[in-house]
DNA sequence: GGTGCCATGTAACGCGTTACATGATTAT
DNA sequence: ATAATCATGTAACGCGTTACATGGCACC
């Protein structure tokens, strides 16, 4: 959701049309080699953001060159601003595909998940190596974008680096514990179907 | 990309239907408090599967029930697990909401990033409350997925917070900085389009 | 007969990506 | 002419979500 709130905020400083969004998101949060976004999200969440209600076009330049649709926030496009601005970011889910592989290779004999581990690793070192490296290379006049991301791509990856490390640790005392099968459950009316929807 | 390598290694173990790939997913990863996948994107993903040869209908079963179509693992779907397995997995890119709202309230004078940013404080303490608490609520026997999954958050949501902390900082030494506005470059070739894809 | 599980999906949408298409302007 | 930027998009796909539709079987 971050490009769709991204172009309310651009637009609350003043219209402006698609190519124009496109540079000044790159140049909000940091340039192409940080976040690359592609024109068509630009114009299809325009579009989106259009259909909803929350910009509007406003009118069409032709200062020589090729048309410019100019589009503007609306009332309510403010506010479903302001409500962005004043809550907390939710946590994007943890939906992580490394879990889904160390699960997976503990469940299949033939895979070593000692060594899904170690190639994890190896991998994560290699990134955070990148990551520090590119971050010496920045010099100060360069903007705070890059560096906070950096810094905080930094710190998730050593979190990462710790986490591997824990991992291993439990899975030394729980030597290739089988797979939790879903039991098998009869058919029809279960016998205590009580408990309301989050039981204390 | 979880769910479809994760069909894939569930089905190595041997050909399921759709049911029970959506049960067994549940239970690798934990259970549906943690991670929640819908029965749609299971047949649709195992769809895609047979649209890329990777998995292919083996039979139609009929024990009483309704009909169960039985997938089993191809040789390619087999090639491409064991790559799976043999590779690091990607970072997610860092496309973080977030740093979007913060940078953006950088750049409106209307907006104040302390508040944006304690905001942002808050929602992390209360997650990490509730992690942490449902962590400690767990009985030992619940396997390991849950433990590892809520230790890795709770490990992230620390590291987010100390960033946060970090940026609060870094904005006191450059208070209020302006937005770097994209410049605008004169049209037509460049002057000196010289340097390769990474200059040193 | 109702509830709830077993088992199958389809439809439509949101976000994001890659690839493609169009055309004008301007510097060399 | 060619290349590069300015400026607009469309099409198709992947992943994920919500909502809806269908039907049999078992238990009470």
């Amino acid at each position: 959701m971050s490009v769709r709130y991204a172009l309310l905020g651009l637009l609350a400083q003043h219209p402006r049309h698609g190519y124009e969004l496109h540079a000044a998101f790159e140049a909000v949060v940091g340039g192409e080699r940080i976040w690359d976004v592609k024109p068509a999200q630009i114009y299809t969440t325009l579009a989106r953001l259009q259909d909803g209600g929350l910009v509007s076009p406003e009118a069409v330049k032709q200062d020589g060159g090729p048309e410019k649709r100019i589009y503007a926030l609306t009332a309510s496009g403010r506010t479903e601003l302001d409500q962005w601005f004043d809550s907390g970011v939710d946590r994007e889910h943890h939906r992580d595909e490394f879990f889904v592989k160390l699960m997976l290779s503990l469940a299949m004999p033939e895979i070593n998940p000692r060594r899904v581990i170690q190639n994890q690793r190896l991998r994560l070192f290699k990134d955070l190596h990148s990551q520090t490296a590119a971050r010496a290379r920045l010099n100060p006049k360069t903007g705070l974008a890059q560096i906070l991301l950096f810094d905080k791509a930094i710190m998730h990856l050593e979190a990462d680096l710790r986490w591997l490390d824990m991992v291993e640790a439990r899975l030394e005392d729980v030597q290739r514990q089988p797979l939790p099968q879903p039991e098998a459950r009869p058919r029809g009316r279960p016998r205590k179907p009580r408990a309301g929807p989050t039981p204390a």
